[in-house]
RNA sequence: GGUGCUGUGGCGGAGUGGUUACGCAGCGGUCUGCAAAACCGCGUACACCGGUUCAAUUCCGGUCGGCACCUCCA
């Protein structure tokens, strides 16, 4: 029985989706204007477990992750430049090549992280003309006003806005550090549509009721979901800074148009800072997959480092704390090898296969606990067998065989064992020099020998 | 200022009203011809002050920290 935890709700609760055929979920995506860096990969590796997990309890996960490569405005007030126009400016290109080239590079940092690839790769620019009537639908249910500036969605004509995130309107502060429309009603009013002013340079732009404009940032999220899952879907998941803004609008815009909730489920994880401090531009802290396999490390290595804590905690990421988890995933590699090598004649019993993975997959079921899991792992991880492994990276998949390089396993197996029988024999006959010599040798290739009652086992450096 | 989260042994990090995970690092030991990144063992932690309780790290209140969001963000 999973269970997660449900934002609105602030209570763990037992997941069971309107169909186990096609669970509905929609995961928020990148805003494609500039590299992603770790803390962006943070939320999609939580939400592969999530994938994973579902379908080790036998659901079959539907999922649409969207690109947001338009509208996006450097401020939640509606103010402020288009982030993809500021890219542009940034790199001379234009807004469409900035939006292909981020786009390209997160989907192969994404694979390179072998990630589940969403059921649709939704793009917001291809979602304009879907985009436009639900805002039709929102104006003719008299939802949305007009400023000089674009359509604002009325706040107040929505009761229960401030229920999700549970603010309090009456105590935001108004306008502290932002400064705001004064043509907007209420405070919490936001564009579902902005007007490109005449003389205004912006590149991406629609012809909507009359006059050019584009879409507002909430809005694609709203549209997506109502074309292609069909709203309430089973999990909306995205991180935690989405609560109060972005999420809560996108449930006024849905609740606007077609007056139902927008999902069942809410599934929020933390952020990630680096050396204590958030990631950002302006910290000169930004950390990126490639910056972490320059310093020798493997993106699965990241992978586990995340593993080893909760999604709804904030994580701290250090590089020290990285070499730990670059330990602890050889350890489980080495471990993994042994159970590979004694497969090859005499496998461990399977009996130990059921309760482990059983044991395993409960650890996981309550609320993604992955650390929990992780601690199962290296308590049995002696005497796990290869099947046994095999359930550990359908779960998490952290490509634990990935330094046998371009080798199998079973053609290293194979000339490896020569060797080794080689050396055994010659220390049968006390011949340690060259026993030793041989050895020598295969630590040169980053092969270490593990001499047991039971036989020479080999396993990496 | 508002909102939310949080404070666990050298570091990281789960969890629990009473049997005190797990990893990394460290130390000690075992196996071994010698070794070992292999195995075993060790450290007795839960910010502080009250309260509830037979019993609190775990619940409640307060104090003092830390962080995040309210600015684009995952």
């Amino acid at each position: 029985m999973l269970k997660l935890y449900n934002t609105p709700k602030k209570q763990l609760e037992t997941f069971s989706p309107k169909t186990p055929e096609k669970v509905t979920i929609y995961t928020c995506g990148p805003t494609v204007y500039s590299a992603p860096h770790i803390g962006n990969f943070a939320a999609y590796i939580y939400w592969d477990l999530l994938l994973r997990v579902l379908k080790k309890n036998g659901f079959t996960p539907y999922r649409v992750l969207n690109l947001t490569d338009v509208g996006h405005l450097t401020s939640d007030a509606d103010s402020g430049e288009d982030k993809l126009e500021k890219g542009a400016k940034r790199e001379g290109k234009t807004v469409w090549e900035i939006a292909d080239t981020y786009i390209d590079l997160f989907k192969s940092d994404f694979k390179k992280l072998n990630l589940l690839e969403p059921e649709i790769w939704a793009r917001a620019t291809d979602y304009i003309e879907d985009s436009k009537s639900l805002v039709e639908k929102l104006i003719k249910n008299d939802f949305v006003y007009e400023t000089s500036d674009g359509l604002y969605f009325d706040t107040s004509k929505f009761p229960a806005y401030a229920d999700f995130a549970h603010l309090d309107l009456n105590h935001a502060k108004a306008g502290a550090r932002v400064k705001f429309s004064s043509e907007k009603k209420n405070l919490s009013d936001f564009a579902v549509w902005k007007f490109i002013k005449p003389g205004e340079n912006h590149t991406m732009r629609w012809d909507f009721l009359g006059r050019p404009g584009y879409p507002g940032w909430h809005l694609e999220c709203s549209t997506i979901i109502h074309k292609e899952l069909g709203e309430p879907i089973d999990i909306h998941a995205g991180g935690i800074d989405h609560i109060p803004v972005h999420h809560t609008n996108e449930i006024a815009q849905t609740f606007g148009a077609f007056k139902t909730p927008l999902a069942y489920f809410w599934l929020h994880c933390n952020f990630l800072t680096i050396n204590g401090e958030k990631v950002s531009k302006s910290l000169g802290n930004i950390l990126t997959l490639n910056d972490l396999e320059k310093n020798d490390f493997s993106v699965f290595d990241f992978k586990l480092w995340l593993y080893q804590g909760h999604y709804r905690s904030e994580r701290n990421f250090t590089f020290s704390d990285l070499e730990a988890a670059k330990n602890r995933r050889l350890s489980w590699t080495n471990a993994y090898l042994v159970s590979l090598q004694l497969a090859e004649k005499a496998p461990r019993p399977s009996i130990k296969t059921s309760e482990f993975t059983s044991d395993l997959l409960s650890r996981l079921n309550d609320d993604l606990n992955s650390a929990s899991a992780f601690a199962l792992i290296d308590e049995k991880k002696e005497t796990l067998s290869a099947p046994d492994w095999e359930y550990v990276e359908d779960l998490f998949s952290l490509n634990l065989l990935e330094n046998l390089k371009s080798d199998s396993f079973s053609s290293l197996e194979a000339s490896l064992r020569e060797k080794i029988d080689a050396r055994n024999s010659a220390r049968l006959k006390k011949d340690f020099k060259t026993a030793d010599a041989l050895r020598d040798e295969l630590l040169t290739r980053g092969i270490s020998l593990l001499d047991t009652p039971s036989g020479t086992f080999w396993q990496l450096v």
